[in-house]
DNA sequence: GTCCAGGCCCTCA
DNA sequence: TGAGGGCATGGA
């Protein structure tokens, strides 16, 4: 049905899986093995390692190939985006913050993930933790998600679809505290079309921010993480409590959003992994 | 017990 | 336009 499972090696440039893991891009890539991930997006699921250091490998039924290289941005043009933070780097110089955190995140991709799975997931994050958003979507997927195992006997759930999860009672116990209704009142809106999830995801940047922001539930900062994640835009910057401490620490008169023009969202990416993954 | 977590919503000025 | 409080839940 899917076809073959087969095992693709790509050539990549400026790509780390683990640092794409710790990234708090995505919440439900489980480890498998020291340099093993099991990832699922949607309905599909993969296991991805890295054979070398530009060596990306990934196994997935063989009519998937295009889905996971978009997937994992490999079309995207990296290499541009790093010929402009590279002339930052030598201009800063080697101890300015953007220096160090693009030194330590040199491996940073931005993801494409599916858009509803976004949405929902960071309607979850929002005044929550990783380790209970990761706990709280792997519930969701484990109770409303279809159980699939694959050609190689790896079990996974996949994302419950809007059909799933539009009673409210159904989401009791799952962690999800307030944003339970949220998320019913989402998935009936996607049901009863008055929220077609494709049409935002091609709008311009600020129509679509527009449209997200009037669903309840989501809020400037989630409406930036379902852009940049879930809907393409890469110069979507999303602002935390991290990134929030960060500009008010390291740039007090401003952060310079012009140099980065069309990738904000991977520079935001590459301080949210530096701040709270490397020693400084 | 208090504080915080990849915030949002409502109220009030 | 901005400040402040409430909101579910669980770990530190």
């Amino acid at each position: 049905m899917n076809g073959k499972t087969t095992t693709f090696e790509w050539t990549v440039s400026h790509f780390d899986l683990d640092q794409i893991a710790e990234s708090g891009q995505v919440f439900r890539w489980e480890r498998r093995g020291p340099e093993n991930y099991l990832i699922s997006a949607g309905d599909r699921v993969c296991v991805a390692y890295m054979p070398a250091p530009d060596k990306l490998a990934v196994r997935c039924p063989e009519n998937q190939a295009a889905f996971w290289r978009y997937y994992f941005g490999l079309g995207d043009p990296y290499p541009e985006y790093w010929r402009t933070i590279n002339t930052w780097m030598e201009r800063d110089g080697p101890d300015a913050y953007l220096s160090k955190a693009a030194a330590a995140a040199s491996g940073m991709v931005v993801l494409h993930q599916p858009a509803w799975e976004i949405m929902i997931s960071f309607v979850i994050s929002q005044n929550n933790n990783i380790p209970r958003i990761r706990a709280s979507v792997a519930a969701l997927c484990r109770r409303f998600g279809k159980r699939i195992t694959t050609e190689d006997d790896e079990v996974y759930y996949t994302f419950p679809s809007p059909e799933a999860l539009t009673e409210l009672e159904d989401l009791a116990g799952l962690g999800l505290g307030y944003r339970d209704k949220y998320i019913a009142a989402i998935a009936r809106a996607v049901t009863g079309g008055g929220l077609d999830v494709p049409m935002v995801a091609a709008m311009d940047y600020s129509r679509a921010k527009a449209a997200l922001k009037a669903i309840p539930g989501i809020g400037e900062k989630v409406a930036n993480c379902i852009l940049l994640y879930g809907m393409g835009h890469l110069d979507a910057f999303p602002v935390d409590t991290w990134i929030r401490r960060v500009l008010d620490r390291e740039f007090p008169g401003g952060f310079p959003m012009e140099r980065y023009a069309g990738f904000g969202g991977l520079i935001q990416q590459m301080i949210f992994y530096y701040e709270r993954r490397v020693e400084k």
